[in-house]
RNA sequence: GGGUCGUUAGCUCAACUAGGCAGAGCAGCGGACUCUUAAUCCGUUGGUUGUGGGUUCGAUUCCCUCACGGCCUACCA
């Protein structure tokens, strides 16, 4: 399309002087016997000046820096397990393999043998005997002291992002690590891992907005999930106990430092247990998992300090009179549209309740939720899908935990009875009606499914993207999926 | 969606306040150098200043449009 830039044609020039070699340079025609890591193990029993005699190691990795002096050169090469030097002198390695390594730019992957040396300033080294090229980078890294600080270009090639800036893998093993050791907990105490349909045909389990797409040959509109929840509640029926399922939901709405349009979820159910049971469970599951990937149970975030051994319960209600002095339990719908318009200047073009309610609460009570902390207790009219409270009808056993203002996932006694649950439904309906096209849509065959009774059972969802960034001191969620979602550019 | 800030060489950044030849470091290229590590030393290439308009003798700089992005905000987890 456009021009080729001048460097990405010296380093062509390069790439087909060493094609004329007889060498091709994307083969593989070499087997490692040591990673960077290793060698570096290897070379801890030797002293300065001293060369490890008996062992012939063979390297392979990526060239991030190049010190030549004439006829020698240091260099560093990396490999997944990190960095080590190497030492390329003609005279170890010939003239010809020299002549070679002068086609070699930073970015390339060269395959190395030779024996581990400590040099002067005491770093261990592989005197360089054999040299090989493979994968000639066409492209120039970013400037190796600052490395690549554009955010656009971070996440637009985060792969660069990876190579140039040290601390990118390691924050993304640890997420991995995190949904791993999530994993192993869950395992331990007898959950199955299942998978239900990304594709739903009434999307279902949370409120928002799907993304549509369509199948041909059926022809017929499919959303792509906003939530499994109803589907794991249909295993339920089937006989499960405790099951869960981690994987993507997707949500057509804003994007911003929390919210990715797809997003990780973990959600689990088991039957008979209330979600206050869920409760603990999640204050284990937090520590076990901050225990196994970060070595404590208490940390930094932002500023703030974190203890995950220590939550607080407030009620949803209690929330509301404590930070917006609104008494939920007294006020008409009319008196809290009015006293919300005071809180909340944009509810105006908001009609139904839940929206009304949900908005003070995000931005008159969410702010002040640091400490860890489950809000508890919702009104029936937030959540079709919870229990009712056995002491309160108007309330539903619901929790959500926040930490850091970040809410971090949603959890309730699941609602089993069938006829109550369409009832709920019609209601949204009603909502979705006075214009909250967010309300929850009706399931036939999930009411079908609780006809055939379901287990009191309890559920939990946890947005791992979010937690994830709570573990690894990130601000943003772009910061924590390897490709978050952006505009095509230009 | 609204507000706000930003976009200058492959990368990291100057120059813009108050309009006057667009600079540096790294990377690259040529040369010197066989224990360096931000190697050093000498020389050197590289720019439609995000896009399109406007004001002006003259615009990277002032004004407007659009694109993309950051942050705040709204919807949501």
């Amino acid at each position: 399309m456009t021009d080729e830039h001048e460097l990405v044609k010296i380093r062509k020039g390069k790439l087909k002087k060493i094609r004329e070699q007889g060498i091709d340079p994307y083969a593989l025609h070499f087997r490692r016997t040591h990673s960077a890591a290793t060698v570096q193990e290897c070379a801890q029993k030797i002293s300065i000046g001293e060369v490890l005699e008996d062992l012939e190691v063979a390297v392979i990795g990526r060239v991030i820096t190049v010190r030549e002096h004439g006829k020698s050169c240091f260099a560093h090469i990396r490999d997944d397990s990190g960095d080590v030097q190497i030492y390329v002198k003609s005279n170890t390695v010939g003239e010809k393999a020299y002549g070679l390594f002068k086609l070699v730019d930073i970015g390339d992957f060269i395959g190395v043998k030779g024996k581990i040396f400590k040099t002067r300033t005491g770093e261990n080294t592989i005197l360089v005997s054999e040299l090989s090229v493979f994968s000639k980078s066409l492209q120039t890294l970013p400037e190796k002291w600052s490395g690549l600080k554009d955010v656009e270009l971070k996440y637009r090639r985060r792969y660069v992002d990876l190579i140039a800036n040290k601390d990118i893998k390691p924050l993304f093993k640890l997420r991995s690590r995190i949904i791993s050791s999530m994993r192993r907990f869950l395992e331990e105490k007898d959950f199955l891992e299942v998978e239900t349909p990304m594709m739903q045909q009434i999307p279902g389990g949370a409120m928002a907005k799907p993304f549509v797409t369509h199948h041909n040959t059926l022809d017929m509109d499919l959303y792509l999930r906003i939530a499994p929840e109803l589907f794991l509640k249909r295993l339920i029926v089937g006989g499960f106990e405790k099951i869960y399922e981690i994987n993507r939901n997707f949500r057509n709405e804003g994007i911003s430092t929390r919210h990715n349009p797809e997003f990780t979820m973990l959600e689990l159910y088991q039957a008979f247990i209330t979600y206050e049971d869920l409760m603990q469970l999640t204050e284990e599951m937090f520590c076990v998992i901050a225990e196994e990937c970060l070595g404590k149970t208490s940390f930094e975030y932002q500023g703030h300090t974190i203890n995950l051994k220590e939550w607080k319960r407030l009620s949803f209600v209690e929330a509301i009179k404590k930070y917006a002095k609104i008494d939920l339990e007294s006020i008409s719908d009319k008196e809290l549209k009015n006293s919300a318009k005071e809180l909340v200047p944009e509810i105006r073009k908001m009609n139904s309740f839940r929206e009304i309610v949900d908005a003070i609460f995000k931005k008159v009570v969410i702010p002040n939720l640091i400490d860890p902390t489950f809000i508890i207790d919702y009104p029936e009219r937030m959540c079709p899908l919870a229990k009712k409270k056995r002491d309160n009808k108007n309330l539903t056993e619901r929790f959500q935990p926040y930490i850091c203002a970040i809410e971090l996932g949603s959890a309730y006694s699941e609602l089993n009875d069938p006829m109550e649950q369409k009832d709920r439904f019609l209601d949204q309906i009603k909502d979705r009606k006075m214009g909250d096209d967010e309300a929850h849509l009706m399931d036939e065959d999930f009411i079908t499914a609780l006809e055939y009774g379901m287990p009191p059972t309890a559920g939990l969802g946890i947005g791992i993207d979010r937690l994830v960034m709570l573990f690894t001191n990130s601000s943003s969620i772009r910061d924590v999926i390897l490709f978050p979602q952006l505009k095509p550019q230009k």
